[in-house]
DNA sequence: GGCAATCGTTAGTGACACGAACAAAGCTAG
DNA sequence: CTAGCTTTGTTCGTGTCACTAACGATTGCC
């Protein structure tokens, strides 16, 4: 009996759905999603690249990545510009704004792990980490499109 | 750096992805969906019910609740008839048909589970429960609707 | 007997994951 | 050099899901 609070499955969705809840208030007060933290973090961290880059990195389709660039841009946290290198491409580089921006969003999701891992004390936060962690690289060689 | 593959939110939800996406195309198999399980199971171990306790048992919203109900009972797996004592309620059951089904679906997911969480030992996979749960327990109070 | 709460239901929103197809550009083999 | 394959950005569309709002019918409470 029970099975649904014992399914693994169903944990994961229950806990990603508070957590998916959780963050994307957070985020709203500073009118970003999370696709937004995902590539203004991949940019500062990995430095500038094109969608097809930034799609593999952070695990963004490559038909949603337009939408996220076109917003960044509208917001002037980031800049398309075509690569002369390579003209299917666009460099996509993180403006003075958008490393502004990344801080405040750093700001508001530590916030939301302090409340979401609340009920955890730290070895388990480290161990939810390394089991999601794992779980996560086990499932990595999934590629959309690729049955 | 690397602030995305630490960011617990972040990991939560890429593994419901995964976890999500495994359920779905195996339960899709059967002509289901993790609502129709949801629903099944709460049925076989909770008893016949209403809607609203079935919306309060499972999380699947009220609104939600009635395509659910109408799917399983186009499949015969569920049967909704008005309940005599309270003429807003209808009483959902399981059927045969229905009890059948759970039984597949739970031998299906077990499948799922056992690919989803591989690369994890025994007692690693007890210890994700046991976060999980906690996790999932601790904002639990949470309700749509009452902000 | 009137009011608030409950229940099922419909309709709609917005975020997401994912697919199909296309034009433009680049790469490779003959 | 040319024909063919691949990559890139982009548009449009699909299905699922969480969640809100509103409504008629019913019921419980005072």
């Amino acid at each position: 009996m029970d099975r649904l609070r014992n399914l693994r499955a169903r944990l994961l969705s229950q806990a990603a759905i508070h957590s998916d809840r959780l963050v994307n208030e957070a985020l709203a007060t500073a009118d970003a999603r999370k696709w937004h933290y995902a590539v203004l973090a991949t940019l500062a961290e990995q430095g500038p690249g094109s969608q097809a880059q930034l799609s593999a990195r952070t695990g963004i389709y490559r038909s949603d990545i337009v939408a996220v660039v076109n917003e960044l841009t509208a917001r002037g946290q980031v800049e398309r510009a075509p690569n002369p290198d390579d003209r299917r491409q666009n460099v996509i580089t993180l403006t003075e704004a958008g490393r502004r921006q990344l801080g405040r969003l750093d700001r508001i999701l530590a916030g939301v792990e302090d409340d979401l891992l609340a009920p955890l004390t730290g070895p388990e936060r480290a161990e939810l980490t390394r089991l999601l962690t794992t779980l996560v690289d086990h499932h990595k060689g999934w590629t959309p499109g690729v049955s």
